[in-house]
DNA sequence: ACCTGAACACCGTTCAAGT
DNA sequence: ACCTGAACACCGTTCAAGT
């Protein structure tokens, strides 16, 4: 009994080690990753874990409510992309292009992620607080950049909730489009646009003169 | 023996009149607008007609078959609402926002719909060959309203392709974005954004001199 | 507190069988 | 040809029971 610290032996279906919840929402993400949020299911999640399929439910409500929590993870991730993105090109007009080019990248690189971050999954479900909450943290990157713009005046001055939600628009759609399929598949084009997108932003589609 | 079109009774469950799979697809439209995609089922839709839940499979190969046919049927409506919005303003600019609008009106009011039109529910899956021609057909009508635009120096000389990609990415981001609950829920406030942003998409957000 | 196992009420889909 | 009914292999969720 000497080297009590250790334990004897451990089992590998120990997760209880502190953080189910933890692992819960590491293998649900993983799994969406792989088989998207339709192949999402709480018994495979437990599998994984080596767990009963209704261990979750001490740890979750429901279904939706681990949804909720990926998704909310989510919006901590793409913030933080976001402001990276802005402040390493130097904020400004660089800056702004770049944050747009990141959040569609983002969206590209995680299709099933991003998709269960925005409505699809959720359906007409109560919305999570803490999603609300992460949600508008990262948009609130967005409507900053745009404020910081229009005091150098890089940017005309609108009402920047409006214009933020103009360029989200833009950024979302793209994304959109892209992971359903509906743009030429490859990532090239996709950036293509993107970029194309955040210069005709600036200018507009009138004619030159 | 005399009257002899006219059958001596007809039971409720007769939807083998001629088009169960008519039938198979309106009923599933209102399921879906009644319960979202998620309330489909196919034993509901069954139920609805007083047929079999396996009776389906006469007519789509499965679910996503339905689903498919669903959205194609969609995309079809849609472009008639685009067309009919860019003629009745008398096309132009004014006819080009007004297609916009019309755009964004036509995905609030079916908002479970237009998420069917659009990969939510059919994530990963092959798409269907009239879903691809349906949703061609409607990107078309934006192309070539853009098109005839530039012919009449109302709008700059960038590949059309390009251009209608960005402008689609606007109109589908207010739409999905209003969907999915992350824009002011009131109406007004989503058509106000949707003529914000078909006046920006004309001047872009550059400042003004 | 935390987890299990059986049970319940749902699904989509297959298939032999009826007409 | 077209439809049915039973059966199969899945779901999420509940709940009494164990530790």
């Amino acid at each position: 009994m000497g080297m009590a610290r250790r334990p004897a032996r451990k089992p590998r279906d120990q997760y209880h080690h502190g953080d189910l919840r933890a692992a819960l929402i590491h293998a649900a993400l993983r799994r969406i990753q792989r088989d998207g949020v339709a192949g999402l299911t709480l018994r495979g999640v437990g599998e994984d874990l080596g767990v009963s399929r209704t261990a979750l439910y001490r740890h979750f409500a429901d279904k939706s409510a681990l949804l909720a929590t990926v998704a909310a993870q989510g919006f901590m991730t793409l913030r933080a992309t976001l402001v990276a993105a802005w402040e390493q090109a130097g904020k400004g007009r660089r800056g702004f292009e770049a944050m747009g080019q990141a959040y569609v990248r983002f969206a590209i690189t995680n299709p099933s992620y991003y998709r269960v971050m925005f409505g699809g999954a959720l359906e007409g479900l109560a919305r999570d607080p803490e999603l609300e909450r992460e949600g508008a943290a990262a948009f609130q990157v967005l409507v900053d950049a745009l404020v910081e713009q229009q005091r150098a005046r890089l940017v005309r001055a609108d009402e920047p909730l409006q214009l933020a939600r103009f360029i989200w628009a833009i950024v979302h759609g793209i994304a959109m489009l892209a992971i359903d399929g509906l743009l030429p598949p490859d990532n090239v084009a996709v950036d293509s646009l993107a970029r194309f997108a955040m210069e005709r932003l600036r200018s507009g589609i009138d004619p030159g003169r």
